[in-house]
DNA sequence: CCTAGTGTATTAATATAATAATACACCATT
DNA sequence: AATGGTGTATTATTATATTAATACACTAGG
């Protein structure tokens, strides 16, 4: 994917309640887990984005730290951002798309809104463990 | 389920940086539709589960306050709180609890955390339709 | 070295949310 | 009406997170 058009994988909702840095961190592992990004992509600089975007730079810097901390990204002070070669999210695999495409559907099907298709795989992924840990 | 059992349905972490009256929404919603708490269903008074869960009764009341505005549960002054008998929550159906256990069994098996099987399912629930927009 | 491009540490301003204390409102039973 | 149980409006405190401004740090290329 060119470096042009990375830009348009960001959707910020300024309204949504939900902080930018923190929209910005989950689209970019999205993207990633979509294959629209791949290891050693370089990212659009932070000025680039922060002008594209309306937004300060800072905040794009905020969630680049936490996409470094978590071994996704990679930051070099004076050349730019990349997408780290051993990056911890990787591309998800077809028969995981599909079958959550199919659970989606039979969810629809019986009329659960999006709200409640999320509770119900938190709840999903809590049971498993006996105990709550998060 | 008797009302002396349903307390033990809540399960708060003080520490998990998400606020106790949303772990009391969130886990209410999902007791109904895991069909621990069936519409009718006599709750627990405020003051009671205040104190075996050691919060502040407005805590509880906030939480309450929540469900009742989405049609969730009744409150009633001077009586108490119960589950509404038209609910807007309601018990998930079988069919999609084992398309649901499918997916994350899945999903598990390919190394994904749950971090990032929320992350996926947010990504898929978002591409809603497929197709031209021209 | 100088420049113009990268990213960022520090700090401050803002915004907002979460929790709790209090006193009050409502209801059923006597 | 008195009592003892319900829930709650109001208010204040606290905590904290988000965003932004500024000045600084690093790098590549001329």
């Amino acid at each position: 994917m060119p470096e042009s058009k990375i830009i348009d994988l960001f959707a910020l909702n300024t309204s949504s309640g939900i902080p930018i840095y923190r929209q910005l961190v989950d689209q970019i592992k999205q993207a990633i887990m979509m294959g629209m990004l791949e290891k050693g992509q370089q990212l659009p600089s932070v000025r680039q984005l922060a002008k594209a975007l309306q937004i300060n730079p800072m905040t794009i810097s905020k969630a680049f730290a936490q996409l470094e901390l978590e071994k996704i990204l990679e930051r070099r002070r004076g050349v730019g951002m990349l997408v780290a070669q051993q990056s911890k999210q990787t591309e998800v695999p077809l028969v995981v798309s599909e079958s959550m495409q199919k659970f989606i559907k039979i969810a629809q099907q019986h009329d659960l809104d999006n709200e409640a298709i999320m509770l119900l795989i938190q709840q999903g992924l809590s049971v498993k463990i006996e105990g709550n840990q998060s």
